[in-house]
RNA sequence: GCGUCCGUAGCUCAAUUGGAUAGAGCACUGGUCUUCGAAACCAGGGGUUGGAAGUUCGAGUCUUCCCGGGCGCACCA
């Protein structure tokens, strides 16, 4: 049952009796804000008075005159510029919930009437070098989402488009030919596979600093100084206003020099610590042409080479197995994993069909799709015959539309690639796929407490592993302390492991979910474990005190449940609860259509204050009479299973007892 | 330079995509355990939504111009 979808269908009906096309507004119907103004309005009069030129208020009259709402709602009140507000009636309320009551899987939720074939990108980690923070937004949206629309009645295909196949596997390649501890490699091969990459990346980092970053900036700040120079020479302009805009631009170019030169003496810093590091520094030098020979490995890889591709064999299972391991922690899954290499030998036939379509164009020797001509064009292969990214995504939405015929496909990759993926729609669309839905959910960065993206206090990126376990080392030192502070403790040792667990990784999960996914946050071990607020932590807290009641009062819930024991409304408190409780379905509905699981948390922890309230005014167990009391634990038992389930949509799991 | 996103309470964030008096949490002040879990709850103070103008019944949201930032712009992914 999805409330909202209902009032917009009958609103639908009577706008168009009104006015042929005014269905189109019916969803300006939604929950109302204030409670004083019911439980939804309706604002489709006014800008329908603007359209047919007549007082508002009066359409809405009319409206509310062909409006079929009479076993739904109360008479809807009209009110300010022509509002529509709406309350829903008690008895309606108890015989939607009452449905819920015994409904186990669904818990009320009704599968969508047009299910649609979604497949979903995301995750999309690089397998030599390990996960690290940057992989958790794309990771826990993308996998919530494919949740959220299958709870929904969809179709949902989640695919991992690995990096399997780029210079990472050039470098652990060079690196195992000429860095190898076979001793390491075979006592733990991902350990010291990632033990190769971290230092091939250092060294051809190395170069590519001392060879082309720092001459870039020295160059950089060289032109800088010289226009400085001529600014100063501008500063006598007569028009007050040009003067003022050569004194910003005066500033900017000073704070300019500034940070280059700050960061052309860190470069310099990290250039010789590396020289004088006993292992590096001498590596450094015998190896001066690693990022050529790494291109090179690479290029082996592509082109069949026989050792290359045999040892690219050997380290892929392992490099897997590890990524699995964080995926089985995080409780993730994917119906696929179809990484690079597995689009490889396609890549000669995208662009070969793109050219006989008359869609590729060389320039500057790279075979290119231009969509803009005053934009950089989408290149589809280097001069030097090479693919690239490009390449790569064309021939997977080739694949995906051939094998499963999707309605929609969905990235989701943070918004710093948005240009490659209107590029990519844009070129998909000309290729001849015009119907299908190509989203880009893009996210914003996770910054550290400084505001700056967040990283270690070295400048390198926070590993995956790493941030979880500390996060669940957090919370089990929560758990502890607040459980050994109770006159009788109520958890093992064991069970204290186990609620950290979900407690740690859940706050994780929650903190992203719960901020609007296209801007940055502030990520925040204090704040993500915190227990007031919306938060993981709140919400299994409120999970586990609502189940306690049933403990309390030696109640068997689920036969009660199926006892069909009738619920009633009798406070405010009771009503806002049962509402509540009824909103999941088109709360879930809000987050498919805008892939927004933000929505999801917001609407969680609203139904937590509910209950809140509700359990302030009502007493449970020591209700006047069986029925009340038997109805009021009904309810908790939904507000339970509605967390639960809402949790679960999320990934995150709940504790029966914290 | 071009493109794009952003600026909301002291701090961290919301705001149903143009709806009614901009909401939460933290922090601050005060109140709740002799009745269901106080890891909690309730109440209060705190705002020129970066600034200015405009569009309209109505603007945090749309337009224009300023101020301040993030990110991206040809052969990396």
């Amino acid at each position: 049952m999805n409330l909202l979808a209902d009032l917009r269908r009958r609103f639908r009906i009577a706008l168009e009796l009104l006015d042929t096309g005014a269905g189109e507004v019916a969803d300006m119907v939604l929950p109302s804000k204030d409670p004083k103004f019911g439980d939804y309005q309706a604002n489709c009069a006014m800008p329908l008075g603007k359209r047919l030129g007549r007082p508002p208020r009066e359409i809405a009259q009319e409206i509310v005159d062909r409006l079929d709402v009479a076993d739904l709602c109360d008479p809807p009140e009209i009110a300010g510029p022509g509002f529509i507000n709406l309350r829903i009636k008690d008895d309606w309320l108890l015989k939607n919930l009452s449905q819920k009551v015994p409904d186990q899987t669904q818990l009320g939720v009704v599968p969508t009437e047009q299910p649609r074939t979604f497949v979903i990108d995301f995750s999309s980690p690089n397998v030599a070098k390990p996960m690290h923070v940057g992989h958790i937004r794309s990771t826990v949206i993308g996998d919530a989402l494919c949740r959220i629309l299958r709870q929904l009645g969809h179709r949902v295909i989640s695919d991992n488009h690995i990096g399997d196949w780029g210079t990472q596997f050039g470098m652990i390649i060079y690196g195992y030919k000429n860095f190898a501890d076979d001793q390491a490699f075979e006592k733990d091969t991902v350990g010291e596979l990632s033990r190769l990459y971290k230092l091939v990346n250092q060294l051809v980092e190395y170069h590519v600093i001392r060879e082309k970053k720092i001459p870039a900036i020295e160059q950089q700040i060289v032109e800088l100084a010289a226009r400085l120079e001529q600014m100063h020479d501008a500063t006598e302009l007569e028009d007050p206003k040009d003067r003022k805009k050569a004194d910003k631009r005066h500033r900017q170019a000073e704070g300019q020099l500034v940070e280059l030169r700050a960061t052309l003496d860190s470069l310099r810093n990290h250039l010789s610590a590396v020289e004088n590091d006993s292992l590096l520094g001498p590596l450094a030098s015998e190896h001066a042409q690693i990022g050529s020979a790494v291109l090179a490995e690479t290029a082996a890889l592509h082109a069949g080479d026989q050792t290359n591709q045999s040892l690219w064999d050997r380290f892929l299972p392992a490099c897997l197995e590890s990524i699995d391991e964080t995926y089985q922690r995080l409780n993730v899954t994917f119906d696929h994993a179809l990484g690079e290499s597995f689009y490889h030998d396609r890549l000669a036939g995208v662009v070969e069909d793109l050219t006989e379509r008359g869609l590729v164009r060389e320039s500057e020797g790279a075979k290119c799709v231009f969509l803009k001509d005053d934009d950089a064009p989408f290149i589809v292969q280097k001069k030097d015959g090479a693919f690239l990214y490009a390449t790569t995504d064309l021939a997977t939405v080739e694949y995906r539309m051939s094998e499963w015929t999707p309605d929609a496909m969905i990235y989701v990759v943070d918004h710093r690639q948005s240009f490659h993926f209107k590029q990519l729609f844009e070129t998909v669309k000309l290729w001849g796929y015009g119907d299908v839905q190509l989203e880009h959910v893009s996210f914003g960065t996770v910054l550290g407490e400084d505001g700056r993206p967040y990283k270690t206090r070295s400048g390198t990126a926070v590993g995956l592993g790493g941030l979880l376990d500390e996060a669940v080392e957090r919370a089990l030192k929560i758990v502890c302390e607040n459980d050994d502070a109770r006159d009788t403790p109520l958890l093992s040792q064991e069970q204290r492991q186990t609620n950290a667990e979900r407690i740690g990784i859940g706050a994780i999960k929650y903190a992203d979910l719960a901020h609007n996914r296209t801007s940055d946050y502030v990520f925040s071990y204090d704040k993500m474990l915190a227990m007031n607020g919306n938060t993981a932590a709140y919400m299994q807290y409120s999970y586990a005190r609502v189940r306690s009641i049933f403990g309390k009062g030696d109640i068997d819930i689920d036969s009660l449940r199926s006892s069909g024991s009738p619920l009633q409304l009798t406070h405010p408190s009771e009503r806002a609860l049962a509402l509540a409780l009824l909103q999941l379905s088109e709360t879930l509905q809000r987050v498919a259509t805008d892939f927004r699981p933000n929505h999801l948390t917001a609407y969680l922890f609203e139904l937590a204050s509910a209950y809140s309230s509700f359990f302030e005014h009502c007493p449970v167990l020591k209700a006047e009479d069986a029925g009340l009391r038997n109805s009021r634990l009904l309810l908790c038992d939904l507000t339970a299973r509605t967390i639960a389930r809402g949790l679960n949509l999320l990934g995150i799991e709940v504790v029966e007892r914290m």
